[in-house]
DNA sequence: CTGTTAGCGCCTTCAA
DNA sequence: TTGAAGGCGCTAACAG
C-alpha cells in the first residue's frame, strides 16, 4: 500500500493556526465562545488543509451522527426509488443525512440482516426499515435501543412506528372500477404472501371485493409479479375472463405484452389493471389503469416520524396509513358484449 | 430523551464472560490466539447481550471500515438504480458494503458535495462517484487521500480511474440504424452539456453521424430530457422529419405520446429511438428501439477497480470504456415513401 | 475567551 | 494464551 498523504486532524489545524485543539473544535462547530480572530484563523487553516471532520471520532464521543440508516429492497423497483427520494427530501430539510443499504438479489433476507447490522454499527441515529422481507425477530434486538420506523408494511409491536400504503383500499378501488364497468369474470394474479405482504394484501383485497359483488374472481396464484407471463400462458385461454388484475405495473406490462402477442385488443376484448403508478411506466403514453402508491409521501412521513422519535425521545408509536389514488388509463373499458 | 437500554460494549461482554476486554476483542474477530473455551464463552455472552461492534470505534483505530461510499444522482432513474445493483453485487462478493448517498432535487450539485463530505467523514475505504454533475474541483482534495473511481463519465486526471459507457458509440449505432433504414431527415434532441455530459455526448454523436452520412440532422436543443414534449410541440409540425432521436428512453416515451396525440403512426409515419434500455421501459410490450447501457456492469466494474485500488494500493489509473448494445424494437422502420 | 484533561469503544503492542 | 496499557480523533467539562 503506497503511502497516502496524511489525513489532517484538528491537531494539524491547531498547529497550523497556532491555537489549541479545543479552540479548533469550538471554532469549527460554532459552539462555545470563540473570538472572531481565532475563528478566522482556524477556518482558513482548515480550508487550506482540506479538513473533513472524522465522523467516527465525533460520534464516538457525542454518540450522535445525524445519519439516518435505511434498509431497502431492490432499488430497481420504482417504489423503492421514490421512497428514497421522499426520505432524502425530508431528511435534508431537517439536517439529517440518509445512508442507504440495499438488499437485492437472491440472498435478500440475509442481505437485509447484514445491512441492518452494518447500519447499527455505523451508529446511525435511527433506522427506517423498508425491506419488506426482513423478519421481525431480526429487528427486535434493536427496538428500544434506537428509534425505528418501518416503511411499507403495517408493523405492530411496541417500540415500532410504521407507515404504509393502504393496499387493500387500492385493490378494492381497482376492483370496483372494473365491476362498475360491468366485468363479471375477472382474473386476479394473487401474489404469494411470503414474497410480498403488500402485494399479497392488495391482490387478496381485489379477490374479496369481486366476490363480495357477486362476480367471479378467477384466482391465479403466482409466486411473484415476475411470473405473470407464465401464469397467463397457462391459464388465460378459454378462461372467459374479460379483465386481468395485476399485482404491479411491471406485471401489467407483461400482461399487455401477452395480449398483444395473442392479438387480443385492450381494452375492447380484455381490460388490464396494474398497481404502483410510479416512474416511467406512469407515462401517459402507456395509459395504464392503475393505483398510484404515495411512495414519496411514505418516505417523507417515515423520516419525519423517525426524527421526532430521535429528538423528542420515545414518542407514542403509531400506525400511519396513507392513501393512494386511482389512475384511470386506456387499458380498462367495458367488457365485450 | 427517555433512557434507552445501554448499548453493550466489549467491556460488558468481558464482564459477562469473565475475561478481559482484549480477550473479547480477539475472540470476536478470530484474530490472535484464543483458547476455544474463551472463544465460546465470549461468543455466548455477545449473543446474549445482542452485541454489535461499534464500527466507529473500530475504524478509529484500524482506519478501515470495509465500506465503500457511493455518491449517486437521482435513484429514480433506472440507470442509477441498475448501477447500484451492480455495485452491490460485486462489493458483496468481496466482503465490502456499499453505503449510498443520493443527490436528488434542485440542489443536486450542492447535495452531491455534501454527500461526498459525509461519506469521507464516515471514513469509507473508497469512493465511487456516479453523480455526473459533481464538479471535479470538489473531488480534487480527496484524490490521493483515498481511492476514487468515477462511474458514468470519462474522467481524466491523475489518481482517478473512470468507468463509463461508450455514449458516442451508442449514438452512432442508433443513427446508423435509422440511416440504414433510409431516413434522410432526422431530428435529434440535443441535450445541454451542463445538464449531462453523457446525454450530451450521445446526442452530439447522433448529429455528427447523420451529417457525416450526408443526411439532414435537425438539431433541437433541450435543456434536459424532460423537455421533450415542449420541444416537439414547438418544432415538429412542418419540420418534415421522419425520425426522432431522443436522449433517453423516458424522453422517447414522451415523444411517442406526442405522436400518439397528433395521430401520427409509429413507425409508419415517424420512427422514434431512445437510449438506456433499462428497467420496466425495456419491456417488449413497449418495443422501443434503443441502445442498452451496461449499467450493472459499469457498477460491478467500478467497484472491482475500486477494491483493487484499496487493497493493492495505488494501482495504475485507468479509463474503462464499456460497450452497450443495440435493441431493435418496433418504433423504428423505413421512412414513409 | 482559551488551554488542559479525561475519556468515548476498540485494537494492538508488550509483558506476564 | 491472557491481561494491562496506550492511543486513534474528537468533544466536553474544567480551570486559567
Amino acid at each position: 500500500m503506497a503511502a497516502r498523504p496524511k489525513v489532517p486532524t484538528i491537531l494539524d489545524i491547531a498547529a497550523e493556526a497556532g491555537v489549541s485543539k479545543s479552540a479548533v473544535s469550538r471554532a469549527l462547530r460554532g459552539q462555545g465562545e470563540v473570538s472572531p480572530a481565532t475563528r478566522e484563523k482556524v477556518e482558513a487553516a482548515a480550508r487550506r488543509l482540506g479538513y473533513v471532520a472524522n465522523a467516527m471520532a465525533q460520534a464516538l464521543v457525542t454518540s450522535r451522527t445525524m445519519n439516518i440508516g435505511v434498509v431497502l429492497r431492490d432499488v430497481t423497483r420504482p417504489y423503492y426509488a421514490w421512497l428514497i427520494n421522499g426520505m432524502q427530501q425530508e431528511a435534508e430539510g431537517r439536517g439529517y443525512r440518509v445512508v442507504t443499504m440495499t438488499s437485492a438479489g437472491e440472498l435478500e433476507v440475509e442481505d437485509a440482516r447484514r445491512a441492518l447490522a452494518t447500519l447499527v454499527s455505523l451508529q446511525v441515529d435511527g433506522l427506517v426499515l423498508a425491506s419488506a422481507r426482513l423478519p421481525s425477530e431480526d429487528v427486535v434486538p434493536f427496538v428500544g435501543r434506537m428509534p425505528i420506523v418501518v416503511a411499507g408494511r403495517r408493523e405492530i409491536g411496541a417500540g415500532i412506528t410504521s407507515v404504509f400504503c393502504d393496499d387493500a383500499d387500492g385493490g378494492r378501488s381497482l376492483a370496483d372500477h372494473l365491476l362498475d364497468l360491468g366485468h363479471r369474470d375477472i382474473a386476479v394474479l394473487l401474489v404469494d404472501r411470503d414474497y410480498s405482504l403488500s402485494q399479497h394484501a392488495r391482490t387478496a383485497a381485489m379477490v374479496e371485493r369481486i366476490e363480495a359483488a357477486g362476480a367471479t374472481a378467477h384466482v391465479w396464484p403466482v409466486p411473484d409479479d415476475n411470473h405473470t407471463l407464465d401464469a397467463l400462458t397457462e391459464r388465460f385461454d378459454g378462461s372467459g375472463v374479460t379483465a386481468l388484475m395485476c399485482p404491479t405495473d411491471t406485471a401489467a406490462l407483461d400482461a399487455l405484452e401477452f395480449l398483444r402477442r395473442a392479438d387480443i385488443a385492450v381494452p375492447e376484448a380484455c381490460s388490464v389493471t396494474g398497481f404502483d403508478g410510479l416512474g416511467q411506466i406512469a407515462n401517459p403514453y402507456i395509459g395504464l389503469t392503475t393505483f398510484r402508491q404515495p411512495a414519496a409521501e411514505i418516505g417523507r412521513s417515515a423520516v419525519e416520524l423517525l426524527i421526532d422519535k430521535i429528538e423528542r425521545g420515545r414518542a407514542q408509536d403509531r400506525l400511519v396509513e396513507l392513501r393512494g389514488e386511482m389512475v384511470l388509463g386506456r387499458t380498462s373499458g367495458p367488457p365485450p358484449a
